[in-house]
DNA sequence: ATGACTATATGCTTATAGTCACTAGAGAAA
DNA sequence: TTTCTCTAGTGACTATAAGCATATAGTCAT
């Protein structure tokens, strides 16, 4: 889920990876930590998903890095979330299985 | 996806391998090779999930292997199911909100 | 100057999933 | 007899994700 979000998060326009942090947080993505965020962000650069330029402005801390989706990672994104849809149908199928069985009076296995 | 299947396929009463294999098809896993499925019930084994017997019945073919669930991976099933009910919410919440933001006329990037 | 907080990053390791190629046994069909 | 089909496996490899520790560097308040 990492990457689809991030490149979520992105679509909404530039930001730096610290809020992306952030907002994962708030996405429900809680137990990531900032040695995969900035990873991540490296390797979607790298694919040219994003792109990143230094933040003139300066702030509290070190200078920061302002992320951008590019064009390819917009088309990415759409991938993503098609395939994500194949998953949910997926898992619904398998929960829809499971219950369905489970109910049947069949919770004991033979 | 896999393992959790094959638990659930072996909640239903014991099988044999190959039979295993075209169940996932039907249930929606085409793409898994045998190799896989054989390699995953072994490791299910390992971790006493499974147990397995030499089926006594010939018939065409080399002798073939009954897989039956144990009382732990009767458990771990349920773990998976548990689990899984986290996933469709992860992914339902990603593809609602990749949806709202695309609807917003917000289909462009910045 | 020190410590707290913000911010970016690398190195090492493990787990998990999956691919591709290959071996091989045994009955059925040609 | 040869070949086909059903059935069970192994070995070597690649990709991806994730976890954990650690380094670095700037700004602010005390």
């Amino acid at each position: 889920m990492l990457k689809p979000t991030l490149l979520l998060l992105l679509h909404h326009g530039p930001v730096h990876g610290y809020t992306l942090l952030e907002q994962l947080r708030e996405f429900g993505l809680e137990e990531m930590n900032s040695s995969m965020i900035y990873r991540t962000l490296r390797d979607m650069e790298g694919k040219e998903w994003i792109t990143s330029t230094w933040d003139k402005k300066r702030a509290q801390g070190p200078p920061r890095r302002v992320y951008r989706l590019a064009a390819l990672g917009d088309e990415v994104l759409g991938r993503y979330s098609r395939e994500l849809q194949k998953t949910r149908e997926a898992v619904g199928h398998f929960l829809d299985a499971y219950s369905r069985h489970m109910e049947e009076g069949e919770g004991e296995h033979h």
